[in-house]
DNA sequence: TATTGTTATACTCTATAACTATA
DNA sequence: TATAGTTATAGAGTATAACAATA
């Protein structure tokens, strides 16, 4: 229960949505997309910052470090690549999580067979024995924190969130190929 | 357009919700609440990344210092540790955006008149410059993000995520008095 | 030559805690 | 004594780039 914790304490008398639309007033600007995307941002913050306070910071690991535990937990054994990828971290980044974890004792290198450069990383049986009783407690948190919402609400907050994540990754892609073939 | 940017570029092919459900099938875990949680959490990451690239990275903008710029254009001159509450950082993490801002010519401080102690900051006219063009090419990306959404599924994205917000910032807010009385 | 992963450097943002100045 | 803001230290995560080993 040592760990630092990635952001200040929440507090709650913030100057309220309805007061920035008031400052606008008359301003051309496009409200609706306004709310839905900082509601998106805030709320994603507050998640994280739920899950790391109330379940990893008291198991010593960061938001990345328990992704990657998962991600070999659901899949097993994988290439240090792919796992970046999965986790949405650059190979230098896995570089240092995976000096942390292997520390830890909880994941351990695989040398591949034919091809030397390659690495792949598993689950130590201490890491499988964390990831196991740790992945319930994360998902009864998730339950709490959507217990706000009705089951029909939360199907339907996953799907409109998956709509714009989505738009959103592939407009990066085509950009990126654009950009990269000019 | 110099800024390092504070994710990995997107990426397509990861493994998708059906497949983690297929090999957790049979176990007694809250898929819908897993859904939601692990949506809002990417749909909140994938936002803030598109926003610095498409709109910070060019100004050499981190997140928090455009929201400080922000918080002064819509209410003017603040105390600091009133702009650190607003923006969600701790008033150490704002003293050092401060320095950058200060630097770059976009805020300027300003002495309190009675407590000395306190210190309030405002835009320079660089900074209310920059702020009035920034802000609306800013909405114009939100207006990107959430045009995959009918004006309604905006709403009604933007009125789920506020109750899951607001119910989070009330249970931390409430343990941790809970905490700080024992 | 191209690719995989490591290492080095630098920056942002985070926390906690000591410190200064002021009240 | 208490408070506002600064500074110091440490750590996570980010990028880019150079690098070694291997293909």
């Amino acid at each position: 229960m040592s760990r630092r914790l990635s952001s200040p304490a929440p507090h709650d008398n913030l100057l309220a949505e309805r007061d920035i639309r008031a400052r606008l007033e008359g301003r051309p600007f496009d409200f609706r997309a306004m709310s839905a995307v900082s509601n998106i941002y805030r709320a994603g913050t507050a998640v994280r910052n739920h899950m790391e306070r109330s379940v990893l910071a008291e198991y010593d690991l960061s938001w990345v470090a328990f992704t990657v535990l998962w991600i070999l937990w659901i899949w097993g054994a994988q290439e240090t690549g792919h796992v970046a990828e999965e986790a949405g971290v650059t190979k230098g980044t896995l570089t240092g999580v995976m000096k942390t974890l292997v520390a830890m004792n909880l994941i351990k290198r695989l040398p591949h067979k034919d091809d030397r450069r390659r690495v792949s990383i598993d689950l130590t049986a201490k890491g499988e024995k964390l990831i196991s009783k740790l992945f319930p407690l994360f998902n009864s948190h998730e339950t709490v924190v959507t217990s706000i919402l009705t089951p029909a609400e939360q199907d339907e907050l996953a799907r409109l969130l998956r709509k714009v994540t989505h738009s959103l990754v592939e407009s990066e892609i085509s950009s990126e190929s654009t950009r990269n073939s000019l």
